[in-house]
DNA sequence: TGACAATAATTGCCTAGGCAATTATGGTCA
DNA sequence: TGACCATAATTGCCTAGGCAATTATTGTCA
């Protein structure tokens, strides 16, 4: 068992401060990144909820419903119907699985493939231009702040 | 006008991963900070999505819907029906405003004052333990690599 | 005044996620 | 084998946000 940091004190009840969070902050971030994101993926026929299974199943070669809503941190019905859109769409195609009836494979077709191409680009751009002006230090130290919330995140979790 | 700096270059397109990306740590961290907020909150009947015009409520004594919805950087059609659903429980009312007869003033009712006086709290208790392990100087550098962040994001939208 | 543009709120239609129940299948163990 | 539990996918019902169209109102300006 790993020994854990106890919480911070940086945020108090009495004076607690929306502006100042970096709960507020992220929130604020990550609707500019899915708005530029949006932006340029629309031209594709894509919207920002809909590359995240197609890049996983691109780099998977083939996953499954429960594994993608897994990575994606998302319901598994939650997925089960953004499939469907993306399979109405002719981006991916389901395959009932032989060896376990249960589980069904999900794969990228043709024009899914063909969707996909140019995501990486469009993350790439969004990614780079909300980081303008920052070093490769400064850049590394907040992938080291992010990770290290990311794990507190998960022993709360498992602390319940 | 002020000069601004170049995108980085820290994310290429033909070597993107998801798992190094910012966005996706982020995405992942507040999904984190929600999970656990909303933990707390249900017990106050408040989703995630609530505490946030009912907080604004608190610290302006009244508002409107159109502001509100700027506030939290949402649509106005989704803060009519968000508002609908607090309506619907009695924890704010809406008021059409005498002087401009066009905007409807949102008030927290007692109710809703009771509802969130527990929501700073929970808020940051979630945050401080998201937090755990940080120095004050680590926690105000993050503050400052999202902040910088937000303004890219703020110079992307302008430029188009 | 009257045409016009701008703004505030609402509504309809879409995508989207969370939770609970259901169904089908697989593995385990008495 | 058969009872039992776990897992995979789906579905129904809810909250929730984006976009476009609509309505009511206000301000402006010829």
């Amino acid at each position: 068992m790993t020994r854990t940091a106890p919480p911070a004190n940086f945020y108090q009840p009495a004076a607690y401060c929306a502006e100042e969070s970096v709960g507020y902050m992220m929130k604020r971030i990550m609707a500019s990144v899915v708005f530029q994101a949006d932006k340029r993926l629309n031209a594709h026929g894509l919207t920002s909820a809909q590359w995240g299974p197609l890049m996983r199943l691109q780099t998977t070669g083939g996953s499954t419903v429960a594994e993608l809503a897994r990575w994606l941190n998302v319901d598994a019905g939650a997925m089960t119907r953004l499939l469907d859109r993306l399979e109405k769409k002719g981006l991916c195609k389901r395959v009932r699985s032989t060896e376990d009836r249960r589980v069904v494979q999900v794969e990228l077709t043709a024009d899914g493939a063909v969707a996909i191409a140019e995501v990486p680009a469009v993350l790439a751009e969004v990614l780079n231009g909300h980081l303008a002006g920052f070093s490769k230090t400064e850049w590394q130290a907040l992938r080291t702040y992010l990770q290290r919330m990311l794990e507190n995140g998960e022993t709360m979790r498992e602390a319940g």
